[in-house]
DNA sequence: CATGAATGAGACTTCATTCAT
DNA sequence: GATGAATGAAGTCTCATTCAT
């Protein structure tokens, strides 16, 4: 499944109960799960708009309608917080994505399916991306390693080098190391939305097969 | 010339005296120059190792083996001492970067030796790699817009468009859209940079080779 | 009211627990008002005893027995805390002088006995007076101009004019300039402090008379 | 002779050497007289500008056009460098104002004429009256007790009432006791060089003699 | 004598975290 | 469970003072 690589993809679905604070009363009582959730987005919120540096506790709980102290019921600190907020999004991203494509489909086909979805990604998720490049990009262990990555990554990896491999079976694709392959695309991908990021009028699904272009163009056996 | 995306930004070629804390001898007594260069390699060295996040001003004076307070005569504040680290560091490796490619070569040649040249900026600056990463992520304005990013990589953008527009000229590429091959370009080279960062055990030459194979078969007339 | 000037300016009537730090049990749970009212208590205490330039912020919340970032829970900053301090005790001084004070009595007998009064704050309202003094001369906007006073002074002045300008009319006062007036009578009050305050073995009460005798041969009709 | 009180009548004569930091010349060699002069008036100018608590020695060292590290030739530390600046101040105010004014006239006329030249200080010694104000009000020992006043307040009560005693003794004036009158007559000049202060569009000539009016009302034998 | 780079103490401020209510 | 007052550990920054040049 061609999913962009974790630093791209990141995006919650949709965080459909749109509503920010829409508690009127003082003191609600939900539930473990709606209470991680609802802090979980708030955090994405937040680092979405402020940065990683600047989305103090204060400001999510803040954000989340909910007093500080609240945060310590339902993660052990912030770091925590962080990480299961990275995690989750990633998961919904991904089956987000999966909803969206013919995994079935001629590999070319795939890749550029795949290609296109990712360019909307900004479009859908856009605070999920931006929140998730952050908190990948600075959440750390206490000795200074990144905390999330390398795992994550390796999944991605696989999952699209078994796509390749396919697709050199069955003869769509020429033999490259399916590894390499796999790094190229996710590369072209992640800099495709980068730059869409910064270049907002630029058209993305035009822009996306463009880029599909190019890629098929190197590994397709025949476009 | 074709610099990586990212990667041009990393650099300060030497940072040769490896040592945090050289000398404890009572007070030295530098040039503006040879300080300011010493704090910045200390900027980008604890920026490396702990994240942007945990880089405090503190720890960097630390790391340079210096007074605190010594970092605000040369800088006016934090983000200018990121700023210029980050704006040093770019400049160095352009010209490191610049000094090894002959860019007079067939357009595929400048291709193919810049990939390699790319992947062994890993080896020759790992520290400036991941720094730049860092401050570029995460260094922003008083209004929480990104301080660095948009107008330095679009100048990146243009010169390796004009690359391929020289090489689509003299035959030896493809028609595609110069600037979609650009932004390709550059991100296959940063996913390879990643990639190679986080499993050290990869031959980054053969690895970088097989990357101008697929980029190649992609834009070049022939391979 | 005839309101000695920079003497208004002094106050808070109690600090009845003189005691510095007088509970120590782990961590207590203050109302707002109370906390706000102890704090600034103990900015009055530090400013009068150390002055201004020496009263940091770290000394007033350890002479409050409380925790440094207490403060920014309920002043935004350290101007903040110092403006809150001076207008409290403004206030708190202006209800306790008008309190002992008959304003209906004719006017020489009401400038003897707020003179009287006033040589009394000195006992009564020590470190207020001096607390006030230190305030309203250094705490300023951040274009340097003073902060407080001229506002704060012109209101008192005009009382005092009023005041003297009854006297005019019911024939006990001479008829000199009545702001003329008010500004003299409020720096003799103001000269007469400063003095007692310097000289602690004379005799405040006899002083104050003694004053009183000077200021009432110049505007009374009659000594 | 009717000086105003120590922290009205700061004034350095004239500084008449007016050129702040003419000195063209990259190192000047003057004389320690004139290096401490020329620090004083730096001193006295930055003080009256930017109020005590902001008058930094690197700011004053700055406005003195010297290198900071001189000061501590000349002074040995800050606050030395700021008690004589307030003390030499003091004593040029002195001479100043004695120089205007005929003491060996009838004592009602050298005090009329005393006020006078005291409201005029706020056009000759502007500067210096601020900056001894905030000196005065500012310096203290290690123990935070003041470190000028009593004294000098002493010496320069004495002097006045020496002159209210010999109008006494000519009968130009009433009985009071003649400490006290001093005082009252230092009180109510201050206060009128701070009303003054405040109130700039006033006529300060009409004005000091309208306090000069009231004053002598209440002590001399006959207007 | 003069300079200004370098130091180090201390100021203000922010924020994760704890805990009485 | 939920709140937000209170704490304490950094962090950024300023400035008097020292000292190599």
């Amino acid at each position: 499944m061609p999913l962009p690589r974790l630093l791209d993809s990141v995006g919650v679905v949709t965080i459909d109960d749109s509503s920010p604070q829409p508690a009127p009363p003082g003191r609600q009582r939900l539930s473990p799960e709606q209470r991680r959730r609802q802090l979980i987005e708030a955090t994405i919120r937040v680092v979405a708009q402020r940065g990683y540096a600047n989305a103090s506790l204060t400001a999510i709980a803040g954000a989340a309608g909910v007093a500080k102290g609240l945060l310590w019921h339902y993660f052990t600190d912030g770091d925590d917080l962080m990480e299961q907020a990275a995690r989750t999004t990633l998961v919904t991203l991904r089956e987000a994505v999966a909803e969206d494509i013919d995994l079935t489909a001629p590999v070319p086909t795939v890749i550029r399916a795949a290609v296109a979805r990712a360019a909307r990604l900004r479009e859908t998720h856009a605070e999920q991306l931006l929140a998730m490049r952050e908190i990948v990009q600075n959440l750390r262990t206490a000795d200074g390693l990144p905390l999330l990555g390398i795992t994550d990554y390796d999944e991605t990896y696989a999952r699209q080098a078994a796509l390749f491999r396919r697709g050199q079976e069955e003869g769509t694709l020429r033999a490259h190391d399916a590894d390499v392959v796999a790094v190229t695309y996710q590369g072209a991908v992640d800099a495709m939305l980068a730059y869409l990021d910064q270049h907002p009028s630029v058209d993305g699904a035009r822009y996306a097969d463009a880029v599909a272009d190019v890629l098929l163009a190197g590994i397709a056996t025949s476009t």
